[in-house]
DNA sequence: CCCAAATAGTTGCATAGCTAATTAGTTTTT
DNA sequence: AAAAACTAATTAGCTATGCAACTATTTGGG
């Protein structure tokens, strides 16, 4: 009946893709948005939530609450920046460290499933496309 | 960092596109998937829950809930089948068949801004690919 | 210098979604 | 005809998300 609606469309893919994503991280203990929320941590520390939930596209509550639960597998810390006392610093633990290279490969393994089933030219095209959708909506 | 995750930016998009369609539907005081669900069963009434899962794309649980609201809202009513004793057919009230038309109104507002936005071509080709990406990974 | 405005983060409250387990009713098998 | 298998819907418990309102700090104008 939403064939033809952008929508529709978009949010049922994205909790189809959400599964998909959610079976290559369940080895590590982490959901999808865990794990991607810690790799940006891995990349970019220290960050402060903000330049987190920027780069997330999420809103800071959002950010805030991802966090939350990412400290409490002890995979991050918060400390007070210097600079700036409304600010916290993000730093993943040694724990999240060792863990890093394990969820980037995992990561890359289902992009490659995914451009394998998809065909890679389209996927790249479809990505492109929904960047330039995103984009035209701010 | 994930500009070419297709995961990302599919969730991303759908976060923005649901702000979109939030607009639209606050007039009615229903969130989008209210609305849509609300859609589906002024369409398709009498139907089963069941139905009404698969042709959203959702689990029944969440199909259970929504109903849920649907009906504190005096939206939809539920009867008990003749033919089984299991099921539960959907109906929609009176307050809901009187807001069918501005409802329906409102939705194709919204898509016919998209459209121009994004271009009429540009628009149905990526909700084309979204379909073709979604039954190729089913 | 001080107060108003802005900013970083958090908390409260709500929705939408899922899986797993439960309940109740139907169908199939033996 | 009784037991087993299946099916429709619900419930329990969880995550992710957002907006609005709050706290604590910093900044800027008078």
């Amino acid at each position: 009946m939403f064939e033809q609606c952008l929508y529709f469309n978009t949010t049922s893919l994205a909790r189809q893709l959400e599964r998909e994503w959610a079976g290559a991280f369940k080895p590590f203990g982490l959901t999808p948005s865990q794990a991607f929320m810690l790799r940006v941590v891995l990349d970019k520390a220290p960050l402060l939530q903000s330049e987190l939930a920027l780069e997330m596209n999420i809103s800071r509550p959002t950010a805030t609450r991802g966090l939350d639960g990412l400290e409490r597998l002890t995979l991050i810390k918060r400390t007070a920046s210097d600079k700036d006392g409304r600010e916290q610093e993000i730093h993943p633990t040694k724990k999240a460290l060792e863990m890093k290279d394990a969820i980037n490969a995992a990561s890359g393994a289902v992009t490659k499933r995914l451009k394998k089933v998809l065909g890679a030219n389209h996927f790249e095209e479809v990505v492109g496309q929904l960047r330039g959708i995103s984009s035209a909506l701010k």
